[in-house]
DNA sequence: CACAATTACCTCGTGCACGATGTAGTTGCG
DNA sequence: CGCAACTACATCGTGCACGAGGTAATTGTG
């Protein structure tokens, strides 16, 4: 067993910082890339997503994103205020609600092309240290997972 | 001719998507780590800056923790309402205001000890990865801040 | 001294982000 | 069938997070 307490402030929470400072300040880049398609960035996820899969039920949009209802929610609805997407109730099963494309929100697919090495751009590094970064992070995604459910257990 | 336009996913599309996932998961375990103690977050980080700083005034904590005034102004005036932290004008500038912890504030020093070896489980990263990954998440910060500062410049 | 520029801070509006709660619609089971 | 359990969504309240716009205090300049 392991009773140090480590440094005054400890690595953790720096490096749990720089994640979140990060995060920030690339979802910052993606506001002045995005401002002139007004769109935001988890506004521009879900269209990448239906961009890739086509329709989704809003179950689907909240799993590929890793985000609550009560977030995408709202999101659909702006979305479709503006006339990107529709929301539509499935005949076959009235609980369910499909997203769908416009043709407008098709088309945004082109005016979106330079997002991605705009931001490209923003992170700096080449292919191998992008792949590194990436592995890591899908590691501390996993172990957090773990770690959630390990508190949510133990919090019972 | 080159008329690649790189696969339908770029990777840095899903670069910033994992580092955006990963921020809001351990931002989710910080909730359940703090939750007993009332406290949020970027509440958290406030306090980790005065416990290591002493006073500090507002514009110094925007300084520490790269957020803006508009974030911090009301995260602070929660703090006081909470009996956390006071807020002072600075007799000699009355523009500038000084934040203190109170004794409670100082109190949550030791109530906090078990948040960062929570934390610390949650990225399941030996020594040498996190730093790995810290120095990553370095590059990228350096790199997404001269990229901001370029597409703000372009976009005059 | 006047007064423009700067600094430090606050407030407001919009949009996430999530927990809690509510509500139809569907399924499972005696 | 009757009805409890479950599923898919929506809504609400709170707290960031940031841009825009405002105010008071200080500094710089002629």
């Amino acid at each position: 067993m392991d009773t140090d307490e480590g440094p005054p402030l400890p690595l953790t929470d720096m490096l749990c910082f720089d994640l979140y400072a990060a995060s920030r300040l690339l979802t910052s880049v993606y506001r002045q890339v995005l401002d002139p398609l007004d769109l935001t960035y988890p506004q521009y996820l879900v269209l990448v997503v239906l961009w890739e899969h086509g329709d989704l039920s809003v179950r689907e949009v909240v799993e590929q994103l890793d985000l609550d209802y009560g977030t995408v929610s709202p999101l659909l609805k702006r979305l479709e205020a503006r006339g990107l997407v529709v929301r539509r109730r499935r005949p076959e099963d009235e609980r369910s609600v499909v997203v769908s494309l416009t043709d407008e929100g098709r088309a945004m697919q082109d005016r979106a092309r330079g997002v991605a090495p705009a931001i490209g751009a923003a992170f700096g590094l080449d292919e191998g240290d992008a792949e590194r970064l990436r592995g890591l992070l899908g590691r501390v995604r996993t172990s957090a997972e773990e770690q959630a459910v390990r508190l949510a257990a133990g919090a019972d």
